[in-house]
DNA sequence: CTGTATCCATTGGGATACTG
DNA sequence: CAGTATCCCAATGGATACAG
């Protein structure tokens, strides 16, 4: 009985695709690259800039900070900058982001249960 | 304990980035605008392309038929064509598709439940 | 250390029209 | 009905260099 958030349409009557609901839109600051695993990393515990860089292994300066700036926006991290020299950023979830990293790794896990499974199985030529 | 899979890079002591492990290849075939909703659609059952085009509001035929193409390609769907005409052809979601389903729900469910309270908190300017 | 500034490549996604 | 064929754009992501 529960469907995916917005997928139906139900609540959409005329045709104005612009202002569909919010769901949508959540759902793609979560779903992309970097996002899910930032949460992910910061689920353990508030990390600085550098810790983060090397956990999400790959990720670049610029892609690191727009993740973490697009996180913050929506309030799932909270930055706190300490005034020292050298500079010291925290980054760490807030209640909203650690409320989502519990689906979220709930989706981690299966993927980390099965990723052998679909690796075997799957012939992703095309 | 449980980590964001690959997202440590334990495994990887030297610099080759490009063999990382499949995790983040499956979490990008999910993490993408159309696939959990798709996967959410098919999780009510076995639906055909039109049906499958007039529940994910706004997709258009091309992104449909590229979305459900990878999908297929990573087993979590499955497509049958019956010979008839005019053609019926039937997406279904695979053992493995309604494995992956549970995890995702419960992120929808999770967005549904928070979408307004997101809404009404964040201010997503930038 | 924590970023910003450029520049660039890829591609996901979209609009529209057309076909077996 | 179930797609394909084009054309196009914006955004994500990446490499590298540099700055406070």
């Amino acid at each position: 009985m529960m469907s995916v958030p917005c997928s139906t349409g139900e609540h959409r009557d005329h045709d104005v695709y612009a202002v569909l609901c919010p769901c949508r839109d959540i759902l793609e600051v979560l779903s992309n690259r970097w996002s899910a695993l930032a949460i992910g990393a910061l689920a353990e515990g508030p990390q600085r800039y550098g810790q983060l860089q090397r956990r999400l292994e790959g990720i670049t300066p610029k892609v690191l900070t727009s993740t973490l700036r697009r996180l913050e926006a929506y309030h799932f991290v909270d930055r706190t900058a300490y005034p020292e020299i050298p500079p010291r950023v925290e980054y760490a979830l807030t209640d909203l982001g650690r409320s989502v990293s519990v689906p979220l790794e709930g989706l981690s896990n299966w993927v980390e249960e099965h990723a052998d499974l679909i690796r075997g199985t799957a012939e992703h030529a095309s």
